[in-house]
DNA sequence: GCCCGCGTTTGATCTGCGTCACGGAGGGGG
DNA sequence: CCCCCTCCGTGACGCAGATCAAACGCGGGC
């Protein structure tokens, strides 16, 4: 069995212990193929994920078919809880990954309500504060702002200099609110500053730390 | 003493029974001029505010001067609940208001703890639903639609077909990620197609449900 | 190795919105 | 009543990013 929590993971200790004592034992181990369907936007809210391999992301399509992608989990986060009796945006594996499901009325059996609230409360928190940055960044940041703060919140999560992109172009396009091409152009802009390197499309490194963050804003 | 909830108001049922009875035998009531500031971005979060009279807005102001304005608050509308330990935004009156103020620990003490971990999580769903919409809308909306959307829920808010604009054109487009120009544009357009009237600068009409249905997406 | 298919990059052009500049309206104070 | 000040609308223009189009890798299958 896959260990829900790496060791060196800093989100390892996060989950309220009565959230994490509930996943283990009640919860069920799924599997996805990328790009399938974890949940459907509009679908009823009666159940938590917790990501355990893989990386996911919620998105929204619009009635003519545009696209926002909302957040992308990694391993160790939970993600599912939308406040409304039903989702707002679906999610999707990005790539092949591994799910800690469990069913909501099983957490609250398991733990004490306060508890389970608690827990919750918690992960809506991260969730809220995700949300307002990314307001922030749609609503007033210029392409290549948005592009550099997003390359910095992948690497800070990976802690190291470089780090791999589980994403593909289009799903950053739609998750910073701009196109494929448009992307790819900061890109190499970035690149042509040698403030990031990118060994391969996917993985890349940052060569100076202070003038992404100044970029970040 | 003004009466918080207006027997007319569609959201005077809406909190939470404890966190009410702890406005009424806790709260402060504060009056606010017009643009004072109710707390600033960065301020510790220990209160929990309640509009009695006025609108208020929250914005956040990026080091190089630029606003984005997160929500406006109308009367019965509980704010200042974010979810961590200081306000990543900043809260103002619109115009002058009234505010019940009432500290947290104040209302932990009068209620049960799950009972104000509940109606905090009422209030925050309420919360996270417009954050989302409003990704959603700076994500992938034009300008036009942004406006059109915009219109459309201030006049679901009074249920009327007409209603007022608590505020100026700047605090619309600090909210829509537009500039001033582009929204007074996007209005005369709306205007110009008979979608809405304008009778003053504040105060509208909508004239094509319909049109601008489809146009809020 | 070679081919094929998909994701990515790059280029050319277009356009929606921002920027800059100004004129007008409304309303509060003297 | 008039002035001034702030907010609002409009016009001309420029530019960031979208759109359209094509070429370029790179990895997998044969």
């Amino acid at each position: 069995m896959t260990l829900a929590y790496p060791l060196d993971d800093p989100r390892a200790a996060r989950p309220a212990s009565a959230l994490s004592d509930a996943f283990d034992r009640h919860g069920v181990r799924m599997a996805y193929a990328r790009n399938e369907e974890i949940y459907a936007q509009d679908d009823a809210v009666e159940l938590l994920y917790r990501v355990v391999r893989g990386v996911v992301r919620t998105s929204r399509v619009t009635a003519d078919g545009r696209r926002q992608v909302g957040a992308f989990y990694y391993p160790g986060d939970l993600f599912g809880l939308e406040p409304g009796p039903d989702h707002r945006f679906g999610a999707e594996a990005l790539d092949d990954c591994e799910i800690l499901v469990v069913r909501r009325s099983a957490v609250r059996a398991a733990a004490g309500d306060a508890e389970l609230d608690r827990a919750i409360l918690e992960a809506q928190r991260l969730e809220m504060e995700r949300l307002q940055d990314h307001v922030v960044m749609l609503g007033r940041k210029s392409a290549r702002e948005r592009v550099a703060s997003f390359l910095m919140s992948i690497a800070q999560r990976g802690g190291d200099d470089h780090a791999d992109l589980a994403m593909g172009r289009q799903d950053m396009a739609d998750y910073l609110g701009l196109t494929i091409e448009t992307v790819s152009r900061m890109l190499t802009q970035l690149q042509g500053e040698a403030i990031v390197a990118f060994p391969s499309s996917r993985r890349f490194e940052i060569r100076k730390w202070t003038a992404l963050e100044a970029l970040a804003a």
